[in-house]
DNA sequence: GCTTAGTGCGTACGCAAGTACATACCGGTT
DNA sequence: AACCGGTATGTACTTGCGTACGCACTAAGC
């Protein structure tokens, strides 16, 4: 009963890999059948044959992203054993080496906004923040880890808006230092000492 | 001279309005001729009439959420005397009483999102942010300014993904207390001083 | 070597969109 | 009253889209 053996494995993987692309480059209304088809190389009965559904495909697609960024922002905040190794993180996360690109922030942004409207991406946007805000709260109280999270989309929107700017070190290191020293809820008495006027 | 009266004063005024409505709605792919033609109650030629070309429209439309929204972000951040002012002007846009609906964020989501990859928009987009910038350049290091924001939009973006869930104001106050009690790069020993009032 | 189930593909239909344009309407001017 | 220029609108054309569906191809089973 071996009948069915695909003629071209990987054909579904590169669709998948071109609708990325497709979305980087042009958003996720420039996500349709025929450029993706195109952009992939493959004729048009192919994309419907893989998947049915143009949502399918799309939702598929963002969610191989989770795969791709996680382990690239995580690990460096995996490894942090003090708070002043977070903050080199997270400043590497923004503007430095483990930053991602314009296209890739692009992208995030794509899913950020996509979600905001449907459930099923919402849902994919909600799975990749639960991943950061995990690796974060190992290390820093709930609440700051969600302003530490605001910040560093801000950072990125910011990026986006400014292609051409960029953006100053020491000011995004005060920034994220002053939250990540920022006093536990409920637990005042942590050592902190930093200036709070 | 007097030539050419038009017969519906007003229409113009009302197309834009309804197009707003359409894009907070629906986000900027629902803002067809033809929706909006339905939505203000006007025939489909009227819309190409006043605005020959779909982008224009929507550009003029984005264009008055500036005199809207500005006011209402600007005055308590213009009459703020201390930090404490600026920070509690801060906590209240970000979800007090003059924060933005979600509709509202929404609509300036659209304009983030737009603005990423249409340069007209992004003309929008930096005149909001400049507006924005400057108010709270008077109080403010600049640097400062960039990081609030940063953290400002961070904030209204999480409000977009967690509709549901409320945003704890101990949380999002201490946060903004950080950044806004930031030394001044190159004058560490600002401490308490204002800028040019 | 025929059968057959699954893989892969080309074509066509229905729909909604932006746009172009000929036409009707209205209110001053003469 | 006749005219005329700007205002306003209905209609039709073209394009690109998602989707449906029938047919061709391939390879395992007999």
């Amino acid at each position: 009963m071996r009948r069915g053996k695909p003629n071209d494995p990987g054909r579904r993987a590169r669709i998948l890999q071109a609708t990325l692309d497709v979305i980087r480059a042009g958003g996720m209304e420039a996500a349709s059948y025929r450029g993706i088809a195109a952009h992939a190389g493959v004729p048009l009965g192919s994309m419907t044959y893989y998947f049915p559904t143009l949502e399918g495909l799309i939702l598929s697609a963002l969610d191989t992203t989770r795969s791709d960024l996680e382990p690239r922002y995580a690990d460096p905040l995996r490894e942090a054993q003090t708070r002043d190794d977070v903050v080199d993180a997270l400043v590497d996360a923004t503007i430095g080496a483990t930053s991602p690109t314009l296209d890739d922030i692009r992208l995030y942004a794509e899913i950020r906004h996509y979600g905001a409207r449907n459930p099923k991406v919402a849902d994919v946007l909600q799975a990749v923040e639960d991943d950061s805000l995990v690796m974060l709260h190992r290390v820093l109280p709930n609440s700051t880890a969600l302003a530490i999270n605001a910040l560093l989309w801000g950072w990125w929107s910011h990026r986006l808006a400014h292609p051409d700017t960029a953006l100053d070190e020491l000011t995004v290191r005060q920034a994220f230092e002053a939250l990540v020293n920022l006093p536990a809820p409920g637990h005042p008495f942590h050592e902190k000492e930093q200036n709070h006027a």
